[in-house]
DNA sequence: CGTGCACTTGAAGTACATCAACTAGGGTGG
DNA sequence: CCACCCTAGTTGATGTACTTCAAGTGCACG
């Protein structure tokens, strides 16, 4: 993808996507210190490894994760365009998450140092990100309660219909069909359950006229019902608001 | 507990307390606007209600879950003194989660109002609470993690010890022994298992000579051997900074 | 027309849930 | 002081959801 300046940037269009005054977008312009793109499977940010680099996800999918001590991968969230990658490496010195592209991906590059302004002049950004990162809290403890309460296959749809949603508030996108790049494995280390049984989750939804995966694109049959199995409660408001 | 004023506040003398400048403690000290007690067992946020009040825990333990659509209850996070309790329901106006005390418990009243006045003129508390949420992200990734990939002895072994350092934290403990005011259900809830089965896996825990659940209190017994064999990894620098 | 990879399907094992019986404190009233 | 109950916890037997291992299928690529 070419150089994309902020005020021209096509994210900004979306509903879900902040609006802010021209001198916050000044501010977020002089953040961005460039762009780069990656292709599919590309580790951004290693985990384990020593990160002082902030980025947003301009376009493509990527994967949140930790390792385990044994090497299992666990996916703690899927990161769409607008998602900002980094915080707790770059903010906390943490080494524990890793975040690696999923498609091909363009990465806004945002130069590190000039994150403490944010705080000191931007008063309305501070709030945003504070309200962003309590949004990712609320999703994480959705998500734990579904890990914790519900079987494999409404988890799935559950987290089919989440995706579907958010990728539909990026625009641009039928009814009933979306792009979905995540494999089994992919959804295996996501849900916590082994591949093998992604499969037969997946097929119970399929065998129920819900929603099927096939190759790279999902496709929601029966919405309603497909609500109804997976017990999915999240409102169109509460779609995450993409910040920066 | 009698009236405590901000700058007097016991948890301040605390190690992993933020240092503040006095025009900042000035600034925490103008947010509380009161302080109040509750029993244990009191509901502080009601789940599914509508809250505009916000906390810190002064004294006592406490516990933020959510309620799934079948009345069961999920614990997302377990709330010791110096915690802040009710940032997703006032600042997103969100109705998921639920805080409950656990023991008797005073709480500080922060004036929800002046709340945007962090952002406007407090940039360091600011930057303070995005570091703590980013914390309490790092936990949740952490949680979500274990909850997926480990068995459920040695979920339980890395709760027991997580707390224990935690509790030990704010000061007043042996090497050995901490107050632990949860039950069988409240372990249940929390890692995601039948209580019958918190039971047999505290049992393990207790025949291995690790650590027991003694009525209130908990010993661990054999430190290194639980944390060998829990995979616990925090050090001690990872503990949350605690922040108003 | 093979070769390799993602996926599916089947059979056997395991960790946990569920249900039920039993045990141990901890108040309360006599 | 004891008989009583009530609740929290333990222990055992059985059921089930998932894992693991292994064989088989379909499709993309040479």
């Amino acid at each position: 993808m070419n150089f994309v300046s902020c005020t021209q940037c096509p994210l900004r269009k979306l509903t879900h996507f902040s609006k802010h005054s021209p001198e916050e977008l000044a501010f977020i312009a002089s953040l961005k210190s460039g762009q780069v793109e990656h292709d599919a499977g590309t580790i951004i940010i290693e985990p384990g490894g020593h990160a002082n680099q902030l980025y947003t996800l301009l376009s493509g999918w990527a994967l949140r994760y930790r390792l385990t001590t044994c090497g299992e991968r666990q996916i703690v969230e899927v990161l769409l365009p607008g998602s900002i990658i980094g915080l707790q490496s770059v903010l906390l010195g943490l080494q524990n998450e890793g975040v690696s592209s999923l498609t091909r991906v363009s990465l806004c590059v945002l130069g590190g140092a000039a994150v403490g302004e944010l705080f000191a002049h931007q008063p309305r950004l501070a709030r945003g990100l504070v309200n962003s990162l309590l949004q990712d809290q609320n999703r994480a403890d959705r998500q734990m309660t579904l890990n914790a309460k519900t079987s494999s296959a409404s988890r799935l749809g559950h987290f089919l219909l989440e995706i579907f949603d958010r990728a539909g508030a990026l625009g641009g996108q039928s009814q009933r069909w979306c792009h979905f790049p995540l494999q089994r494995g992919d959804l295996s280390d996501l849900l916590g359950i082994s591949p093998t049984h992604v499969s037969r989750s997946a097929g119970e939804l399929s065998k129920l006229g819900l929603a099927t995966i096939r190759g790279n694109t999902l496709e929601i049959i029966d919405r309603q019902s497909l609500v109804r199995f997976s017990g999915y409660q999240i409102k169109h408001a509460e779609v995450k608001r993409l910040l920066l």
